[in-house]
DNA sequence: GGAATAGTGTCTCTTAGACAATATGTT
DNA sequence: AACATATTGTCTAAGAGACACTATTCC
C-alpha cells in the first residue's frame, strides 16, 4: 500500500542529523511547611561535582512521560504511583555541552511517606533541598547539612528548569487541587496537613480560618472533599476533623 | 582537554535510535469576538486531504522556538515580530505513522492585520477556520465556505493540540496579557477593540462597563495601558479614549 | 487550670456581574 | 432630534485577608 513517493516522504527526514531526546523529573516533597526538591550529584563531567536533576535518553518505544518514570526508577529508586505533570520543553542550542539535546522536563509531585530513595545507575549521592526564596526572587537550595546551591552550583540548564517549575506551581496552587498530590494519605488527611502543603508551595503562611473556608467552599460542594465522621488522629489539643479526597469527582 | 571517558560518555547515547523532533505551530487571530485558527490542508500520505498545523523538522542549529518561527515563514509567508508561547510537547509513540516524531508546539498569538498567508513549501492550501464552542465542551472548525472540521477530519494528533491550546488561551486570558498580543496596533487601540479579543478567547461576551473597570483597574497604575490624549479615530457614535500597551511595563 | 491545637464569627476591602443612567459624537 | 456607541454609576454578591473568639483535647 506504500508507495514510492510515500517512501521518500517518509524517509527524507533521515538526511537530516537529529537531537537526542531526554526526560529529565523535578521531584518536589514538602515537610513542615516547606517545599523540597531531590537533586542528585553527578560524578562524570560534564559539571562532575555539581547537582542535577535525574534524568535520560528516551527510548523508540516509549511516551517521554514514560521515560520520566523509569530514569527516576532507575536512578532514584522511586517508583509506583507517581504523580507527573509536564512542565516545558528546554531546547537551547548549547544546553548541553557535549551534543544537541533536547529536555523534556516534568514536575513529580510525591508526597514525603513515598519518597524513599537511594542512589541508582549512574547515580552517586541523592540528597533532598529545601527551597528558599529570598525577597529579591531568586532562589537557593539548602540541603540539611547546609550546603547551599545557587545556579553556578547547579548543573546545565536545570537551575532554570527549577524556577519554572516553582513558578509553574506557585501560579496553579490557588485554581488547581496539586497540593492534593503531596498528601501522604489522601483518603485521611485534616486541614493542617493540607494547609502546611499550601504553606510550602506558596512560601507563606495561610491563615488557619481563612484557609478552612477556602477549602471547604471550593471542594465541598463537588464532593471532591469529604469529611469522614467519627474519625480521628491522637495529637496535642483538640483533635481535627478528618477529609478525604475523591480524585474522581474533582472540577477540572 | 576533553579525556577519552568524556568522550565515550559523550557519544554513549549514539548506541540508542534517536527520535525525530518537529515544531508545530497553533496560529491564532481574533476577528469580530470570534478566534480563528490557521490550518494547511496536506497534499500528501499519511493524512492526505486531512487539515493540519504547520510545523517541521528541528534543526541542529536552532532552537525549537525558531524552527517555529522558520516553517511559519516557509509554509505560510507569515514573518515578523509573532508572540509565540510554547504550549506542550507531544510524545505518543504512534502519533506519526511512518517513524516516531515527537513534537513541540507553540501557540502563535497574530492580529489579523499581521495574517497575510500564502502557501509556500510543501503546502497546497492554507485556510482560517472559526473556532466553535459547543455546550458539551466538544470543538469545532469552521471554514469561511461553510466546511466543518471535528476530530477525525485533523490529521495527526492536531485536533489535540488545537484543543489544548484554546483551554491554555482560555485560562491565560484573565492573569496574563496575551490578549494585547491580538491588538493590530498595540499603541493604539479602543476597549472596545480589546473587549472583542477578550470576547474572542473566552468564548462569550464580556459587560462593555465591567470590562472597562477590569482593564483599568488593572493595568493603569502600573503604565502598562495608558490614555493617549486627544487622539480619537473616526467611526460611528462617540468617539473612544484610545489607549497604549507598554509591554516594558506589564508586571508578569 | 493551662497549654495546644481546631474551628467559628465578624469586619473590611476588593472584585465581578447585572444593569441603569448619562455623555458625545454622526446623520 | 434620532441613533449609535462610549463612559460612568449603582447595587449586589462572592471571596480574601485580618483577627478576635470559642471549643476540645491532654497534662
Amino acid at each position: 500500500m506504500i508507495s514510492e513517493k510515500d517512501f521518500l516522504a517518509a524517509y527524507h527526514p533521515d538526511a537530516y542529523e537529529r537531537p537526542s531526546v531526554t526526560s529529565d523529573i523535578l521531584v518536589f516533597t514538602t515537610k513542615q511547611h516547606q517545599l523540597y526538591i531531590l537533586l542528585i550529584r553527578r560524578s562524570e563531567p560534564p559539571y562532575a561535582g555539581k547537582w542535577a536533576v535525574p534524568g535520560g535518553f528516551i527510548r523508540m518505544n516509549e511516551t517521554a512521560e514514560q521515560t520520566a518514570i523509569r530514569k527516576l526508577h532507575e536512578e532514584t529508586g522511586i517508583g509506583g504511583d507517581v504523580y507527573l505533570e509536564q512542565l516545558q520543553t528546554f531546547s537551547a542550542v548549547d544546553r548541553d555541552p557535549r551534543m544537541r539535546i533536547l529536555s523534556v522536563a516534568y514536575i513529580a509531585m510525591i508526597p514525603k511517606n513515598k519518597l524513599n530513595y537511594a542512589p541508582g545507575v549512574g547515580t552517586s549521592e541523592i540528597a533532598l533541598f529545601e527551597v528558599r526564596r529570598n525577597e529579591n526572587t531568586d532562589i537557593q537550595l539548602c540541603s540539611e547539612e547546609g550546603l547551599i546551591l545557587k545556579n553556578e552550583d547547579i548543573a546545565f540548564d536545570h537551575y532554570e528548569m527549577i524556577c519554572a517549575a516553582i513558578h509553574r506551581m506557585e501560579g496553579k496552587l490557588d485554581y488547581t487541587d496539586i497540593a492534593f498530590s503531596f498528601l501522604p494519605d489522601q483518603e485521611f488527611f485534616t486541614l493542617t496537613d493540607l494547609r502546611e502543603i499550601y504553606d510550602a508551595i506558596a512560601g507563606k503562611r495561610y491563615d488557619i480560618g481563612n484557609f478552612r473556608r477556602f477549602i471547604l467552599n471550593r471542594y465541598v460542594e463537588s464532593g471532591t472533599v469529604r469529611e469522614i465522621p467519627g474519625a480521628s488522629r491522637k495529637e496535642r489539643g483538640r483533635p481535627a476533623v478528618i477529609y478525604r479526597f475523591d480524585k474522581k469527582k474533582r472540577l477540572c
